[in-house]
RNA sequence: GGAAGUUUAGCUCAGCCGGGAGAGCACCUGCCUUACAAGCAGGGGGUCAUAGGUUCGAUCCCUAUAACUUCCACCA
């Protein structure tokens, strides 16, 4: 047998075990009759993205629940995949592009896709490598990749439905747009912050007359655009100038007062110039009033030849220039410091730029609909179950679906134009080459391309095949958990949802587990800009990605936040040394031993029965917190099993027996100690995978590998209940000796000699329980004898005692016991129970709690009270005794 | 303006069905006890934000208040 590293060090085999499960086949799924099918989608990284904090904890946290189920006997398929990232990803290589000195327009759109998809093959499998090195298990032979094949055949197909369905149209609206990226956002893709800016007030002269009408606005260069001036109908100031003419200033058009109730006459001057095609407010009121449109601004955010002199300005440089001439022109009235909300581009973080566009749209009203419901039916249910809230939030104010943007790198829109007759022509698979409607050839193919999401929202059946109905899909489909975080639920989960429901006719996953944000230890969000990021590859570098598992997952409600430091990254690696070494210590011991394979050749001590008794609470609790997804008490239920009882108790129990002369005794606690060791390991797999298997493979009788090993089971015969309660009196015991020791300052070297006095009714069994544990117990509490009295003088007259639940206990201590300060400690001892019989007590006294409390706290009450009154009992006759 | 969340030990956070408040870190006291000092043993520390209500009984349920966080809306 391989000898094990005396210190637990993750580089030394995370690769190899990793390695290890890739040959093996483990993760593949298969499609498996005789088996239930667990299907779980990975929420597609950024292609040439790389691996950060929050998704280390979204693959932690699937990763877990997947090899949980996998080792229960599922048939497991966890799709991993990446996306395009459409405009992510053309916003790097655009700004690569700068840096050579080129552009996209200068390279043209065949070329750039070629450098794209270039760039995607250079960096597209980092993120995988980076996947791998946290532990996913996902079924790498089945990588997909959003603008594979199969997944374009499917966005053609769903488009095509939602055209064919009158659901999806080509329309003029207000939409965000970034003069950077030079594409239409979705509302969804915009970032809002307050800020700093002006408001400025202008003079627009009333035509024919000297009256002027007073506006203010946050973009001066918007009048440009200018075709009205708008009042609210009830405000009498300006009652007498609705339906008059103002001559714009600088451009000297000749626009409209009118009257429309969007205008607050509270805010401003109560009078709101209009620019419908350049504000979504303004273009409403422009379609009530039917005022012309009129487009200022190019692509690139300069003014266009509607701004007569001010074409070619940029926009910030027209805004300077249009109020110095207008101050010029004595129309500048005032100037105010103003915050206000203004829309970033969540990629580049430029001012987003309201403009009226022609673009594509999805109508989601009736699309929501069968998404609000399946969720009010519980069809799909969220974990935890607040976030339902979010989401129909979301669904019920749902608008518009912005789907087109102006990109290259992407799903390009599946529409053709007939140069000749006009006609727009959507295809299901084919590309057409005749107009259906004149015949013509001459067809041109929309030049946008669709926004990421469209393909995202087909993911959980798109990647199985469909629209063919595959042996994949029919058996996988519907998935089973979506794991994601919340801020995701507006962009993803909703349009999953929506598109699965309408494609599918079946919701695409049952359970939505929703997490929160990892953030640094001060609370903020990790970002670039602060420089606060904690880079998983390092962690796992330094620390192990078991560690960084674990850190990541324990003490974490499901959906709340969490602060990630350094601190918790060393408490879970301190706790992964313990397993190390706890393994080490059993196979330091078993060696040549022959031990019994399973249990029943084992006759079994008390101490063995109360870890098994424990074990098997634990994996009870363990099992229930899984199957809810409670990941965060799973965890921490494994973890205080395996350092709490298993190795501060029952490897320090079980060593006498290691240590001593019986043969057989040894073989039989070895056999107890690699039983629970194998099962702590197999609870413990989901979460910390690498070092449980690295040490299983040292493991005597541990066949195949953990990763497919079955996941414990609860055994009622195993439970033993009665006999781990009384076991713990034992641990009480110990507890109260080295609690003596500690509080008389008897050095920990100096082995006591240890008196019990117990109930007559309870002297057969206290006997027992101690004489079977009796070297366990000397060791344990640092004692050099341990026997049974009549009474308390036994131990002489300066002795310290303590009451537990087997015996009286009277340690005999000579000089050391400061007389006084053993009286002050008995004198706590006995306020303590005091305390307690009179809560009892009072609980007793209330005759409502008797009557209408449930039977077994009664009892349980009663019972309480008489222990502390015999306990009162003791503790005043030995201070008596002083 | 709308919605959701949070408030528990010095810090970070757990706490399922209402029935004596928990962990990790930090702190104090001892220990290099032949698996582990990344450790062991013992210990101190909490009006469970505030005020009401329901209940025999409330950290937990209800109402109100306060503070903080996030999402949505976006008055030019």
């Amino acid at each position: 047998m391989k000898e094990m590293r005396t210190t637990y060090d993750p580089r030394e085999f995370e690769d190899k075990v990793y390695a290890g499960w890739m040959e093996s086949g483990a993760f593949s799924a298969k499609i498996d009759p005789d088996k239930v099918p667990f299907t779980v989608m990975m929420p597609p990284p950024n292609v040439t993205g790389q691996l950060h904090i929050g998704h280390a904890m979204d693959e932690t946290m699937q990763d877990i629940v997947v090899r949980f189920k996998r080792m229960q006997g599922y048939s497991v398929l966890w799709q991993p995949g990446v996306d395009h990232a459409s405009l992510a990803t053309e916003h790097k290589i655009v700004e690569k592009l700068r840096e050579e000195g080129t552009t996209k327009e200068e390279l043209g759109r065949e070329e750039f896709l070629k450098r794209a998809w270039a760039w995607k093959e250079q960096y597209g499998g980092r993120i995988v490598g980076q996947l791998k090195k946290l532990g996913s298990s996902c079924d790498w032979s089945r990588l997909a990749f959003t603008m594979d094949e199969k997944c374009s055949r499917a966005v053609r197909e769903a488009f095509f439905r939602l055209y064919e369905a009158g659901l999806i149209y080509r329309g003029s609206r207000i939409i965000n747009w970034c003069p950077d990226c030079k594409t239409a956002l979705s509302d969804e893709e915009v970032s809002w912050s307050e800020d700093a800016g002006h408001f400025w007030y202008f003079n627009y002269p009333v035509e024919g007359s000297e009256e002027v009408i007073t506006i203010a606005t946050t973009r001066p260069e918007t009048m440009l655009g200018d075709t009205a001036v708008a009042v609210n109908p009830k405000d009498k100031r300006y009652a007498a100038l609705v339906g008059k003419t103002l001559i714009l200033p600088l451009v000297g058009r000749r626009i409209p007062v009118v009257a429309d109730d969007y205008v607050d006459p509270a805010f401003g001057t109560g009078a709101v110039k209009i620019t419908p095609a350049h504000d979504p407010n303004d273009f409403e009121v422009g379609l009530r009033h039917k005022l012309p449109m009129i487009r200022i601004l190019n692509d690139d955010g300069t003014v266009n030849k509607e701004g007569g002199e001010y074409e070619g300005l940029d926009r910030y440089e027209a805004r300077k220039r249009i109020v110095e001439d207008m101050d010029a022109l004595g129309l500048l009235v005032k100037v105010e410091d103003h915050t206000h909300n203004v829309g970033h581009c969540h990629r580049c973080n430029a001012t987003l730029e309201p403009l009226v566009s022609k673009q594509w749209f999805v109508s989601m009203q009736t699309l929501a609909k069968p998404a609000i419901d399946a969720v009010v039916k519980n069809k799909t249910k969220f974990t935890p179950d607040r976030f339902a809230k979010i989401y129909y939030n979301w669904l019920e104010n749902i608008r518009d679906w912005c789907i087109s943007r102006q990109l290259w790198w992407g799903h390009r829109i599946p529409v053709w134009y007939c140069e000749k007759c006009g006609a727009e022509i959507v295809t299901p698979k084919d590309d057409p080459t005749v107009c259906p409607h004149c015949g013509c050839t001459h067809l041109s193919r929309d030049e946008d391309c669709l926004d990421t999401w469209f393909s995202s929202a087909l993911w959980p059946f798109s990647t199985l095949g469909w629209p063919e109905e595959t042996p994949e899909f029919k058996y996988f489909y519907p998935t089973d958990v979506l794991v994601t975080g919340y801020d995701i639920i507006p962009f993803w989960v909703m349009r999953m949802m929506v598109s699965g429901l309408r494609y599918t006719k079946k919701v695409p996953f049952r359970d939505v587990l929703i997490h929160g944000l990892v953030r640094d230890e001060k609370g903020r969000k990790m970002s670039k800009s602060l420089g606060n990021g904690i880079d998983p590859l390092e962690v796992i570098e330094q620390y192990g990605a078991d560690s960084l598992r674990l850190a990541l997952i324990s003490g974490v409600a499901p959906g709340n936040d969490t602060r990630m430091s350094a601190a918790k990254f060393e408490a879970a690696r301190n706790f992964l040394n313990k397993i190390w070494n706890a393994s080490r210590f059993v196979l330091m011991n078993v060696k040549e031993e022959e031990v019994p394979a399973d249990l029943s050749a084992i006759k079994l001590q008390p101490s063995d029965r109360w870890i098994i008794s424990r074990l098997m609470t634990t994996v009870r609790e363990v099992t229930l917190a899984l199957q809810k997804y409670d990941l965060g008490i799973a965890a921490d239920k494994v973890m205080s099993f395996a350092w709490d009882d298993f190795c501060d108790w029952y490897i320090e129990l079980s060593k006498p027996a290691l240590y001593g002369t019986d043969g057989e005794r040894k073989r039989q606690t070895l056999g107890v100690l690699l039983f629970v060791l194998k099962n702590t390991l197999k609870l413990l797999h989901p979460f910390a995978p690498f070092i449980t298997e690295e040490i299983w493979g040292y493991l005597p009788g541990a066949e195949g590998m953990i990763i497919t090993a079955e996941f414990p089971r609860y055994n009622s015969r195993l439970a033993y209940r009665e006999e781990a309660k009384a076991f713990e009196g034992v641990i009480e015991l110990i507890k109260a000796v080295r609690a003596i020791k500690v509080a008389t300052a008897c050095p920990p070297a100096k082995k006591v000699h240890v008196y019990l006095v117990a109930e007559p009714a309870q002297l057969v069994s206290a006997k027992r329980l101690v004489g079977v544990n009796k070297q366990s117990i000397l060791r344990l509490a640092g004692a050099s004898e341990i026997e049974f009295a009549e009474s308390g003088a036994a131990a002489g007259d300066k002795a310290v005692s303590q009451v537990s639940t087997i015996a009286h206990i009277f340690v005999p201590l000579g000089e050391l016991v400061n007389l006084e300060e053993e009286r002050a400690r008995l004198q706590k001892e006995l306020e303590r129970a005091e305390g307690e019989i009179a809560r009892a007590g009072g609980k007793l006294a209330n005759q409502n709690f008797v009557t209408k409390a449930p039977k077994k706290l009664v009892d349980d009450e009663r019972a309480k009270l008489e222990k502390f009154l015999d306990m009162k009992k003791k503790l005043e006759a030995q201070i008596a005794s002083l």
